[in-house]
Formats: structure tokens, sequence, C-alpha cells
DNA sequence: CCGCGATGTATCGGACCGATACATCGCACG
DNA sequence: CGTGCGATGTATCGGTCCGATACATCGCGG
């Protein structure tokens, strides 16, 4: 539960941020699911990892080499690291991914970091997701089907629009399925994304193992 | 604001319902939006409208001609009706539609009631809609294009999918706009239903919807 | 020198969900 | 004949998250 729990242990274990940053991290990096991440949700949750354990504030370091900021009392930001406790946290998360994994954001979230994700888990939440979604295209065929006549035109259009961006959610996760699979690729098939990256590095291939300290 | 309350108001202009009998037709409507609706806000939401006076509880008639449970004290079905205040509210929530009406649910539930809505403020949420997703667009391809090699392929793969599916969605609001603009057929686009209609929108527009379904 | 946009931390009220509890009814299956 | 089970039905509680709002600093161009 809880996908600012998630992402933000996540994101943390890449390197220690300060609020303003992670949230332009988390909407970066989860863009394609919520629109932005807001505060009012971001700072709580920063306090509640932090009673828990899972996550320390460290106090910026005063100033580099410059000159010590004298009068004005210094503002600092306040720098949030990941603890030991907050890894085992993190990976438990990824360990547990049940059904509460299947609807769009927790999927969402989970996906995002599909990469330090071992491959059964990552073969599970898939699956999980195709069927979940399965399930709602069926619900509006039916809809479609047999309530057509109960509904106007608008909503009939919607119901479609729907329906369609279902079927083209199976049609992605079966590709992603089937490239779990066999090959270990991540992308999906196709497209030369111009510039070619090839970011051979990391996904953690089955083996999976922390190697943290850029 | 309140998807739910706009919802309840829509749907209780057509007849009077209890709860679990809502439940159910929001979630036929509202498929294509939310998965379904939660009781835990439904309820709630219910006493909420009641005490702000747009809607009335009509209590179910006792029992046709039998006689009084005596002991087991009955548990009637609860009958929310709307009111005349309720009407005005929902028209006023329709007249208003400004930039909350653009996020995802917010778009989907004044979407479902298009039937109920004018065709300039039909025009002025679909064109308020598109910006908004042509905004996420342009967000994505920032991320897609500069902040590439900072993310890893399975990121990248959901930041494109996300952009696959605000395309389409632009698309799907342009074909909508135009239709609304010149003709007023409500159905997206193919099948010329070139049937010169009456404007103004229809109160209860019957299903007067293409229902060629085999 | 002033404003203004980016950076930065923080709170409050409210919407909505998921789990849970409990009660009744009809009917299929043994 | 009973018995359990799935659909119908109302309701609450804790918790996540959002949107609006407030405030303070910094660098920059006018």
């Amino acid at each position: 539960m809880a996908v600012l729990e998630f992402a933000i242990l996540g994101l943390l274990q890449e390197s220690p941020m300060h609020g303003y940053e992670l949230r332009k991290e988390l909407t970066a990096k989860l863009g394609a699911i919520r629109a932005a991440i807001s505060y009012g949700s971001l700072y709580p949750t920063l306090r509640r990892l932090q009673a828990a354990g899972w996550i320390t504030e460290a106090a910026e370091a005063p100033v580099t080499a410059e000159e010590v900021p004298a009068l004005t009392s210094r503002r600092g930001r306040v720098v949030y690291k990941i603890t030991a406790e907050g890894k085992e946290r993190f990976a438990q998360l990824i360990a547990q991914a049940g059904p509460e994994t299947y609807d769009d954001t927790g999927f969402g979230v989970h996906f995002a970091f599909f990469a330090r994700t071992d491959q059964a888990t990552r073969l599970r939440i898939l699956e999980g997701r195709r069927r979940k979604i399965e399930e709602r295209r069926e619900g509006l065929r039916d809809v479609l089907g047999r309530a057509a006549e109960r509904l106007d035109a608008y909503t009939l259009e919607l119901q479609r629009h729907g329906l369609d961006a279902c079927e083209r959610e199976v049609r992605w996760l079966e590709e992603l399925i089937a490239n779990e699979r066999s090959g270990r690729a991540p992308t999906v098939p196709q497209l030369g994304t111009a510039g070619g990256r090839r970011e051979d590095n990391s996904p953690p291939p089955p083996g999976e193992s922390r190697k943290e300290r850029p």
C-alpha cells in the first residue's frame, strides 16, 4: 500500500535528497501515472517514514567552502537518506506485491521500480495486472453489450474509449510478459529510440544484489 | 469538486434510488473512469447531500400487505430522491465547470453527463481537457528526450506507454470537438449518423444512440 | 532597488478507498 | 427438510492523498 511510501523508499536508494528534489524526481519518474505529487502528502509521508525508522534526516552540510551565512538564520534544507531498515522494508514491499499492486497507481509505481525487482516478481505483477485489466475490459464489454440502450450516446462513447484503452493495455502487457519470459530485454520490442542509448548496465538480472554508493 | 456529489446528483435526476442501486448505476456509468465506487464514500456523501438539502430520504413503503416484522426490526431500504435545490445545484456545477474539471476523474464524470450539458459547456470542457492532456504529453516527451539517460529501461517504457495514451486521447478529443462544433452527433466518427437532429441538449435523451451491436 | 520566478518547508480540510461488520432473502444441493 | 451461500442492503473506521494556502530565501533582469 501507500504509493508514496514505496516510491520514496525506492528513490532514496539511489541517493539522498531533500523534499523539493524528491518531488521533482517523483514527478519525473511517475509522470505517466500521477500528475504531480502534492506536498500535502509528501511531507507527512516523510515524517511517517522517519518515525518508522526507514529514513533519517541529515541536515545539509552548512556551506562547503564558502562564507558562512552569518546574519540570516540559515534555512537549511532537510536531506533525507534511507536506512538499512528502509532498504529491508522496500525489499519486503516488493516481495509481498499482492493484489493491491494491480490497480492503476499501484501497478504503475511498482513497474517504475522494476529495475529493482526480481524477474519472478515482475512476471507475477505483470500477470496480475493483465488479469485485472481483462476483468475491467469484460465489464465494459458487458455494459456496451447489454446495457447499451439504457445509456446515452456520450456515456457509451466514454465506455468505448475506456474499452479501447483496456485492449491496448492488455496487448502491451502481453508483449512485456513474453519479453520477460524469454530473453530479458526490458523494453517492449522495436522502437529505435533515436538516441540509441544502450543502457546495458543495470536492470538487475536474476542475480539480484545491492550495490549502493555511487 | 467531488466527483461523487456530481454523479449522484446526476443519476438521481433520472429516478430515485437507494444506495445499493446507486452504486451499481454509478459503477456502470463510470466504469471507464473508476473501478467501483466504495460504500465508504457513497454513504457519507449521501448524508452530506441530504444535510445540504439537495436530496431527501423517502422511506420505502413498509410492507405491502404483510405483517410487520415485529421482533426483528425491519431494516428498510432507504430511497433517495433529488430536490429542486439539488437540481439547481447540479446545473450550477455544470455551468461552473472550471479547471478542476480537466483532470482524469473530473473530466470523466462530467463527460458521462454530457447529455445534460449544453453544447457551449461541452466544448469548453473538451478543449480544457485537451489542453491539459497536451501539457502532460509535453512533459512526458521532455522526460523521454532530455532525462532519458538518467532513467532505467522500465521507467522509460512506462513513460512511452503513457505518452502513447496521451496522444491517443488527444486524437479522440479532437474528433469529439470537431464533431461538437459542426454537426451535433454525440458519437465519435465513423458511421454517418447524419440524421438531422434537433439542437438543444436533450434533458433525458432516450437511448437514441446507435445500437447496431450484433 | 524592486519585483518576480524558482527554490524550499510546512499545515489543514476534505475526498475517497479498502476492510470490516452485520442483517435479510431466495435458492440450489444434499 | 435444512443448511449454507451468494446477492442484496446499510453503515463505520482508519488511512492515503490532494489542493489550497502560507511563508521565507535567492538570483536575476529591468
